[in-house]
DNA sequence: GTTTGATTCAAACGAACGTATGACTGAAGC
DNA sequence: GCTTCAGTCATACGTTCGTTTGAATCAAAC
């Protein structure tokens, strides 16, 4: 196996280091360190730490987006009004699926991706493209139609607590760092736990005013 | 009215600053400018500025925690078994009502309990007490009197789930800084999805195997 | 009037940070 | 053999950080 070159060791580096102590808590000395190279390796690949953080977010991010995005069409294809369940399973479900390997059950890029939401930062939250809105809005609309009498806004407001749900939950699990929690079959009960608790969720009646 | 002491200040500052910068994004520096204070007034009054946090930090939680504790009391006193959306209400209310005044809808204060609960860097974390694990256990079991057949690790997930939906879904308003959603109007449509959302979470059947 | 103790102040400390620079390396192209 | 060029390297720059220091301030106690 030939050795993976400086750029990728890079990139999986600062994946884990913005993982486990944030943005602002890793520098660019203590990635290129665990990377075997160079502190100006960082600049002449990636431009700036920044960027450097742009092009991890956009590698851990993208296959979640086209799973959820395949996930509609699938179900698209069988029916136009998929059910409530189904929805969920398609839009969390890749969120604990689509994690890399050598990830504790997908719980460390579960982090990553709170760590740069959560970041108050404009820099940090400033990597997105115009691919997550898409997924969004089509999953809006699915749910749409399957929630009718639901206002835009609640609907809005229950698709932000799927996110919330999916995300929140593994983090804990992640900083806790119990190593039962990070077993592949607590991490498939997760799963289970997740998708039960949100179909309830999105199903409820509208609140009434 | 005396104008506040320098420590009021400084706590006032910081607990504005963490909320809109992050732990690491806040300077000490930033924080005495803010607070028409001596750069050395934080180490004088706290010690340093991780310590500066804890006291911030208690500030803001002390409240919530005294009010899901009574609203728990207050259940209790009129039944031994109280409805799973009573509990709901009585434990995610606090996290809307209890915001102190000049924080827009509370949706500020929110954005600074995510930043210090997200934050990966053991010391952010450090200012809890015993308190909140002791409501929280109290929670636990009166959420699990009200949902009989339900694992104690599911329970657990579904309760980490309504810290989940509260916090973040303020977060996101705070963040995009829409005036229109930190109305207070707003901030009250927002508080009964919530309830809601999370009763019909909540009161969903046990996951089968 | 003097002492005391709490508070505030300007200034400086050393460390760590992100970034830039210019020399070096080694294989590919001609 | 010479050139080219992407990549790597040690090193340094300027800034910002949290913290510390020791003098100045001031009301209260004596």
């Amino acid at each position: 196996m030939a050795p993976p070159d400086t750029r990728t060791q890079i990139l999986a580096a600062a994946e884990r280091l913005f993982a486990e102590r944030g943005y602002r808590g890793t520098s660019v000395r203590a990635i290129t360190d665990l990377a075997g190279a160079n502190l100006a390796a960082v600049g002449y690949h990636f431009g700036s730490k920044a960027e450097l953080l742009a092009a991890v977010a956009r590698r851990v991010i993208e296959p979640i987006n086209a799973a959820q995005c395949a996930g509609l069409d699938r179900l698209l294809a069988r029916t136009s009004d998929p059910a409530v369940t189904e929805l969920v399973e398609a839009f969390a479900g890749p969120l604990f699926d689509e994690m890399p390997a050598g990830d504790e059950g997908g719980a460390r890029t579960s982090r990553l991706i709170v760590t740069i939401l959560s970041d108050p930062a404009e820099e940090v939250r400033s990597w997105t493209g115009p691919a997550e809105d898409t997924v969004r809005e089509r999953y809006l609309a699915a749910f749409g139609r399957a929630l009718p009498g639901l206002s835009p806004e609640e609907l809005r407001f229950r698709m932000r607590g799927i996110l919330a749900v999916t995300a929140v939950d593994r983090v804990e699990v992640y900083q806790r760092r119990d190593p039962a929690c990070l077993s592949p079959v607590a991490g498939e009960a997760a799963r289970n736990w997740a998708i039960t608790f949100l179909t309830a969720a999105m199903s409820a009646p509208p609140t009434g005013t």
